[in-house]
DNA sequence: ACTATACATGTTCATATGTTCATATATAAC
DNA sequence: GTTATATATGAACATATGAACATGTATAGT
């Protein structure tokens, strides 16, 4: 049987125990990657397979300029990878958690 | 330079297969809902149980004023709904599916 | 060496965002 | 009505952000 508990006191304790900083500076910013429609899309790209970023450029309609900076901030974030073949190099996705959550937000928001 | 032809419909009907304007905006929407600090404490808060409006201000150590206008934030985006008890507003989550989103990014980030 | 290709980087700029301050609104009690 | 409490709202501010533009770097081929 469930024995409700009733604590006013060790509620405060619990509170304050919310979430310590660092964690909560690497989950805002790993939501601000997935909070702009461009990064939201280059990602679904890499979602399926590996892209040069002419390739993502040309597929979104971007420039390459604009791929390249959004591709730092998630490389920075160690959201993508890439591998080098001659001058080009093909970034793929490198935090299969993080893609799920955005395949998640996805599969949400379709159904609604 | 010429510009490539712009014979979109191939090419955007492929884009488009990867995820239509609607769903992208709701999606970067609801990202930009959970990349605030702020918002996060107040919606980790709310994760337990419903609070008022200076009760989360003082648990969080913020201005009326702001978590007002993050509440209203969360509330536009249906994220946190209120029911009114005298002149005191308790605030609830209204979407147990991002929640959950919140809560595996936090604990992803805590094992980490 | 030079040229072409693919990508990165730095700068600038307009807009978006988060917070504070002051003020307005709403409800309850008197 | 007045007063007190709880919350919402609007304006102003500084900072953050995304995109465009120009330029720099690296690799490959000639």
């Amino acid at each position: 049987m469930d024995e409700p508990i009733e604590d006013t006191t060790e509620n405060e304790i619990e509170i304050g125990a919310q979430i310590d900083d660092e964690t909560l500076f690497i989950v805002s910013q790993t939501f601000k990657a997935l909070s702009d429609p461009t990064r939201i899309k280059i990602l679904t790209l890499l979602c399926t397979k590996e892209h040069s970023v002419n390739g993502i450029a040309d597929l979104l309609n971007l420039s390459q300029s604009n791929v390249s900076h959004q591709l730092r901030f998630l490389k920075n974030l160690r959201l993508v990878k890439f591998r080098r073949e001659g001058t080009t190099l093909f970034y793929s996705e490198d935090d299969h958690h993080v893609m799920n959550l955005l395949r998640q937000a996805i599969e949400h928001a379709k159904h609604h």
